[in-house]
DNA sequence: GCGACAG
DNA sequence: ATCTTGTCGC
């Protein structure tokens, strides 16, 4: 999909797909999804997948898994174009979509506004937030070292563009910020809602460990339901 | 020019 | 992201 895309070409892109995003506030959330990728070093294979968890109880209540291929190279400021199409694909296969999904990177905490959690949002018109494990872009102030605490991320300019967020005590942050369709104080409080015991929140944690569970063969693609309350993760 | 750099 | 052993801390 963007395997002709050069890294000009992708930067023209991402200013174009910015001046789309829209921030407002959600009521009612009642399901949230986490999306993720997995694949084997120096293969062309995406494992992509999407799980839905009830909100805010983070009960699984079901999965999709599918395949996708592409040859865009990993590069930072451009995760979206090697991630979205893949998940894009799974996307597919969900009916019923969920109230807001949750990315594994940031959303407009980067340097055009435009990153993979903004880029999907925008091209699957869905509310996203961007939860990112390390800083890609801003001045990083790290909160103190109790549960919840949050500090604000500004860029260059001073505007704030996301939280840093102390998940678990004695571990790093995470970094939100707002995908699209959501504004930035409801992407904190979602994402405060999700953690669990883990520094990760509970549906990227989840869609993490579903697609490597794909990517060797323990689970299938397609869609799945989850019945019986299921202790696999 | 130099340093930084999601997954 | 993935590949991996040991090791520090609650």
């Amino acid at each position: 999909m963007y395997d002709h895309y050069s890294f000009e070409d992708a930067a023209t892109y991402q200013i174009e797909l910015a001046k789309q995003l829209k921030f407002h506030q959600l009521e009612r959330i009642q399901t949230i999804a986490g999306a993720d990728i997995s694949f084997n070093k120096n293969s062309t294979t995406m494992y992509a997948g999407i799980v839905i968890l009830s909100y805010p109880e983070m009960v699984l209540k079901s999965f999709a898994l599918e395949t996708y291929e592409t040859s865009f190279p990993y590069k930072a400021g451009f995760l979206g174009f090697k991630e979205v199409p893949a998940l894009l694909k799974v996307w597919e296969l969900i009916v019923e979509k969920p109230d807001v999904v949750v990315l594994d990177g940031n959303g407009i905490l980067h340097p055009r506004r435009m990153g993979v959690a903004s880029h999907f949002g925008i091209l699957a018109n869905q509310a996203t937030i961007g939860c990112a494990k390390s800083l890609l872009h801003g001045k990083d102030h790290q909160p103190e070292n109790v549960r919840y605490s949050t500090t604000e991320i500004k860029n260059n300019l001073g505007e704030l563009l996301g939280f840093a967020l102390k998940t678990k005590i004695n571990c790093a942050p995470v970094y939100v910020s707002a995908g699209h369709l959501i504004t930035a104080d409801q992407s904190l409080a979602i994402i405060k809602n999700s953690v669990g015991n883990y520094r990760i929140p509970e549906p990227t944690r989840m869609a993490h460990n579903i697609v490597n569970d794909f990517r060797i063969g323990k689970l299938k693609a397609g869609f799945h339901e989850v019945s019986a309350p299921l202790t696999l993760f």
